[in-house]
DNA sequence: CGTGATCTTGAGGGAATTCAATGTCGGTGG
DNA sequence: CCACCGACATTGAATTCCCTCAAGATCACG
């Protein structure tokens, strides 16, 4: 079992979400507001299913404490996770009438559901409610994109100072509780779990990074991490 | 100067996109007919630039005529390729004022511009063409998660398949034309030119497909694709 | 045909993976 | 309290896959 201090990671920080958070971006406050007063909060335990692929999408979701993966599998067992997802953020606003994702609790986290058809019903009243739901979409298209160019054209490394920078930017803190394992980031990097260490050790080699435990990570040389984030 | 019966790909499908298209799903006819209304149709040449990254984005589009290739470079020269789009689909769904990508045309083509503010204005009066545009940029990300499995976890060989295959899906037909260069599918995928060559070399020796000229792709046994595509 | 651009093929090298062993941390029971 | 245990993380050695560099082949077009 994983350290519940780690639950609470972001959750002082719900009222002023950075620009580079995934969702919410300046309708944060709207759509916070209407997942409080048309949503249910649910607590889930670390890694338990909270929705899987080609399961009817009847609700939409946001973190409230904790932080949730959103991952896809292959049959051979190999893994992607296309997303972390932290308080304040939304996930399953995915089209059509099925999930494509499985999304799963990193840690013992709590999620506030809404369901799609009263969200729905809500936007075609509240113009402005509607086009929040569409930006905080097009937010997560943008954090996709920005995935696709780590995948796709980034060394070990670079993956890796960018996650962190990433993660840094979304907690608003150089000291960064990370509340995946090696095996989720490496998961999310399209790495493997060794390639994540090595690439760490490397940071911390060249004082970079502090990594005063597991799951601790100190940013003391931002401006090295970014030029590697080109 | 590349052929320029490429700008013609997919034009006749422009009434019944697959599923697999990236936008446009069920709500095609709506978002074609707003745009149709609304737009105004442009020619761009071959690698013509439609928008620029940091370009103020004060317009949606849609392809008419040809492909479009979105588009992400680094400082040193590196390019990842986003996504391809044909006839019928829509781009530029980013959210906030700027872009965040280049758009090029790939061959010369035809593309919509509607501005932004309109298409706003009318979907706070339609709730249905609201839905669509959040179906769309739904759908995109849809795309985009495509893409991350394709980037992180798969083989060259298997992201060569995957990337046949969606073409062939998105083009109804067996028999691709494809668009773009080998630089292009390789910038897409992750790969090198030489890496893409060498799998599609390898996918002809299989049996899986034909390659009657550069530019034209038989998929001449989709089941083998499909194993690979997992 | 000749020319340049595009694509393919080959040989060699390098970055990340795989396989294997060691180290470290947190939780539990003696 | 401390020793043990299992899960997680790091490190090392060998391999693999893809990239780089280089040469040739093919195609489009004049």
């Amino acid at each position: 079992m994983r350290p519940q201090n780690f639950e609470t990671i972001g959750s002082r920080h719900l009222a002023h979400i950075p620009g580079e958070a995934p969702h919410d971006g300046e309708s944060g406050g709207l759509l916070a507001t209407a997942f409080a007063a048309m949503g249910v909060a649910m607590p889930f335990k670390a890694d338990a299913r909270i929705f899987g692929a080609d399961e009817p999408a009847d609700y939409v979701y946001m973190v409230v404490r904790g932080a949730v993966r959103v991952c896809e599998l292959l049959e051979d067992g190999r893994r992607q996770i296309n997303a972390f997802y932290l308080p304040g953020d939304l996930f399953g606003l995915e089209a059509g009438k099925c999930h494509q994702l499985n999304a799963e609790a990193v840690v013992s986290s709590r999620v506030r559901l809404v369901r799609r058809s009263v969200l729905e019903a809500a936007a075609a009243c509240d113009c402005a409610l509607a086009q929040a739901l569409w930006t905080a979409t097009a937010g997560s298209l943008r954090q996709a994109h920005h995935h696709i160019m780590l995948l796709g054209r980034k060394s070990a490394t670079e993956r890796v100072a960018s996650f962190l920078l990433q993660m840094s930017m979304r907690t608003a803190t150089d000291m960064i509780e990370l509340p995946m394992s090696r095996q989720d980031i490496a998961d999310y990097l399209g790495l493997t779990i060794e390639t994540v260490s090595r690439a760490l050790t490397r940071l911390r080699q060249n004082s970079a990074i502090l990594i005063p435990s597991n799951r601790r990570i100190v940013l003391s040389n931002r401006a090295g991490l970014q030029r590697l984030d080109s």
